[in-house]
DNA sequence: TTGCACACGGGAATTCTTCCCAAGATCCCG
DNA sequence: CGGGATCTTGGGAAGAATTCCCGTGTGCAA
């Protein structure tokens, strides 16, 4: 059996240091290199052509998520595991679609990463258990937790809920009575799988619909 | 020269592992043990007596800023080293008041974990550079200083809650009772002057207590 | 010792959410 | 044009969450 080839990108140092040492416990996993910025990451694939690239997804300048996609669309077919701490459907869902090959959680059994490599350089796609299992409590990544699936009205209501106005201050606003308001509240709560309103706040952010900066 | 013998405190194996190996390489520093949770942390501290504890913030059930205080109470003097991806103020005033002896982030040079050890080891504190420098631009916008109204408790329970935790989940980790979140966050949200959740959220990414790119 | 702040939680009233239902509007498609 | 799908709008009622007020216990400091 030949070695798998592997690089690893990740912003912290200590991160890669135990991604190293991991990995190098199975003999048959060679760790060709590593970097540490969005930029080390896209050169050092081309130029090592590695089996498998495993990624962080907060990484300086760039999302690893947006460097799997630049990766893929320059090098289709390279196989990309996405090793996150964020236990959030939001980022599984989008490392999916950006093509990446798997999603480990960092809070994973550390064989788990050993095991994901294994099936991602065989072509299979894995993702880590719990993540599994909380898709399953959540409903298929269909649901999407994409604002898409939301009614112009929908949307309309939901922009202002994230800026944190009341429901009476929408329903006044929008001249449409507090119980429409309130159910259309329940509809985007459903339609975007969260369950408390910190969450929806996320996803907005996630989406760019609000920023941090952004006072309105 | 005698060894000074540390204990480390994550929840993630893979960091462990990288901490593990980084200190290692110092021959006067001496791994005792490593502990996962709040509660082997405890544990292990009181048992093994080391001479540094190095401990993330997040962990699972307690905050790793509770951990400290708890410690310190029984075992007053222990140094504490905390070992955060937080790069925000707010967690370096806490984690100093808690009575951690040095606050070094998870992008820090892997030799400034060495050098804070030694540091801390010897009775010092240690403060990383990067933010070192975020203290002197920080005290000119008194950002946070909202968050200073509340207290540990509360700050801990609104941590959680910005990230989206249900008050289930919150009284499960904290081994509290769901009566004791509810009334907490309606202190907080009082505190801070927000009527809604998303208001909480916004007060907290306008702080950087999170981030769109920050979860766990 | 007294006082104060904090962590913790029960009870009860109130408010919010959810779920189910339905009417009217609109729009597309065969 | 009629039928169907989707959207907007809201009521009713059960259930869940929040608030407000109360209390306990603990630790610390004057």
């Amino acid at each position: 059996m030949q070695d798998i080839t592997v690089i690893l990108i990740d912003d912290h140092a200590v991160v890669r240091e135990g991604y190293r040492r991991l990995l190098e416990r199975d003999s048959h996993i060679q760790v060709l290199a590593e970097g540490e910025t969005a930029g080390d990451g896209y050169r050092l694939v081309c130029d090592k052509q590695p089996d498998v690239v495993v990624m962080d997804i907060t990484l300086p300048g760039m999302s690893g998520i947006e460097v799997t996609r630049r990766i893929l669309s320059k090098i289709p077919g390279q196989k990309i595991l996405i090793f996150s701490m964020h236990e959030d459907m939001v980022f599984v869902n989008r490392a999916f679609q950006a093509g990446a090959k798997g999603y480990v959680t960092k809070s994973a059994a550390p064989e788990a990463l050993i095991e994901a490599v294994r099936q991602v350089s065989l072509g299979k796609l894995y993702l880590s258990h719990e993540m599994a299992q909380s898709i399953a409590s959540q409903t298929i990544s269909d649901s999407g937790k994409d604002l898409d699936s939301l009614s112009g009205r929908e949307f309309e209501i939901f922009h202002l809920l994230v800026q944190g106005k009341t429901l009476n201050e929408i329903s006044a606003a929008l001249h449409i009575s507090y119980k429409t308001v309130a159910n259309y509240q329940s509809n985007i709560r459903q339609k975007l799988g969260a369950t408390t309103a910190a969450q929806i706040v996320r996803i907005a952010i996630d989406h760019g619909v609000i920023s941090s900066v952004d006072k309105s």
